[in-house]
DNA sequence: TGTTATGTATAAGAATCTTATGTATATTTG
DNA sequence: CAAATATACATAAGATTCTTATACATAACA
C-alpha cells in the first residue's frame, strides 16, 4: 500500500479542486495531474477514482461529457454550478482540517 | 454530521502523538484533550476511539494500565518502544500528506 | 508481436467511521 | 432530593471510502 490512510476522505476535494482550476478533466488526466503535481507520491487508483466521478455526477456536482478522441473514449467532467459553490466549502473544509491538525501535531506553532 | 470525511483516517495519527506528548492518557481525556486543542471543532466519537484504541494495543503499539479514579474505571494507554518509533513514521507521514495537499489545492505555494 | 500506455468500468473485500445503544458512578442543578 | 449532566468504558449495525483484482478496448512502442 503506498499512499497512506490519511488521503481517505479527501479524494472528492482533490477532484473538485482540479476541476475548478482545469475547467474540465477526463479520469486519466485526473490521475496523471495528481502523480505529477505530487511528484508521484500520491497516486490515484482507477478503483477509488471513477467510482468517486459518478457519484460526484450524481449529486449535481460533476457533469459529463463525452469525447472520442484517437478512437478512444473520454468522458470529461467539469463543475456544475452546485458543483462549484460546494468546491469553496470543500476547501474551507481542507484548510480547518489541517489547521485543525497542526493544533494537535504542534501545538506551539499553530494560530 | 460534524466533522468532515477528511479526518477519515487521522485518528491513529492524533491518538499516538497524543500520546508521545503526554506519556499516558485514558479514552475521555483523549477526546476532552482534542476538543480543547481544536476549540471545540474536532469531537472525537467514543464508537471511533475505543476500537482504535484496542486496534493499536492489539498491534503492539500500546500499552495499557487499569486504575480506579474516584470509583470509576480509566484504561491509561502509553506507546510501546514499537509505538515510538511508529509515532515517528506516522507525523512524517502526516506532513507528506499536508504538503502533498497543498501542492494540489495551491500548487503556488507549494515546497 | 508482445508490452506498455491510454481509457473506462465494476465487484469483492478491507478499513474506518457514524449512530445508536448499553452499563455504571459522580457531580451538579433545579 | 430528584433529575440532568459529566465521567468512563464498550460494542453492534450500517455507511462510506478505499484497495485489489479483474475486465474490456485501442494506440504506441520495442
Amino acid at each position: 500500500m503506498k499512499n497512506s490512510q490519511l488521503y481517505k476522505g479527501s479524494l472528492n476535494t482533490i477532484i473538485m479542486k482540479l476541476l475548478e482550476e482545469n475547467g474540465k478533466m477526463y479520469g486519466y488526466e485526473i490521475t496523471q495531474k495528481v502523480k505529477a503535481l505530487t511528484q508521484g507520491e500520491l497516486t490515484i487508483t482507477e478503483g477509488a477514482l471513477y467510482p468517486a466521478l459518478h457519484k460526484l455526477e450524481a449529486e449535481g456536482l460533476l457533469d459529463v461529457e463525452i469525447e472520442r478522441v484517437d478512437n478512444r473514449l473520454r468522458k470529461y467532467y467539469k463543475l456544475t454550478e452546485k458543483g462549484t459553490t460546494e468546491t469553496v466549502n470543500r476547501l474551507a473544509e481542507l484548510e480547518d482540517f489541517i489547521r485543525n491538525m497542526q493544533s494537535l501535531v504542534n501545538p506551539k506553532l499553530a494560530i
